[in-house]
DNA sequence: ATAACATATAGATAATTGTCAATAGATAAA
DNA sequence: TTTATCTATTGACAATTATCTATATGTTAT
């Protein structure tokens, strides 16, 4: 096992404000623009955070025109599930 | 949702060397100095990464004598998977 | 072309975190 | 009760990360 690449998974998961990020986007695709609306932080710290979430695979940016929509990705969501499953799994 | 909990839970798995503890317990119950003797850290190190474990509450501690015995806490492994699921579920 | 807007990048700084050496606490053995 | 052993704590330092301001890039509308 990549504990290099697992850690970058979960490194999504251990920041406040990504996961307020995370559970925003659990509603569906939203801009940035619109995230920033609800979050304290600066446009260039949410961009910060949006790369981390999108290099973790658990959300993917779609550009379209001058705006960015982010959304949860399944695939990235699974294979995080399936990685922390494994991760802590007993095997006797 | 609280956040900072959440984040608390999931910095278990956002570091190499910590990731490398759980690996190491998948398979049983283990002391620190078993542990200490495969990682390349020294023991005050390995004790602050045990911490960080027991308090996500995906790592427990069992004491006896001089020795403390650490496992996978099954009940915690599952709460994270439950929390991870939840967090990155898209409702429709 | 220019202006307005959305996002990303660069560079700086503050906060957090991982690490170590030194030491303390707790237990077992002599 | 001294000594040895295992783990935790403290304090310092280095590395990483979260944040900001300023600026660049790319896109649409005028």
């Amino acid at each position: 096992m990549d504990e290099r690449k697992t850690a970058l998974i979960f490194k999504a998961f251990c920041d406040e404000n990504r996961i307020r990020i995370i559970e925003m986007l659990r509603s569906g695709e939203k801009c940035a623009c619109k995230l920033l609306e609800e979050l304290n932080v600066t446009q260039p710290t949410l961009s910060h955070h949006m790369k981390i979430l999108c290099d973790s695979g658990i959300v993917t940016g779609r550009k379209e025109g001058k705006w960015t929509h982010y959304s949860i990705s399944p695939e990235g969501a699974e294979y995080a599930c399936k990685c922390l499953k494994e991760l802590t799994t007993i095997d006797s």
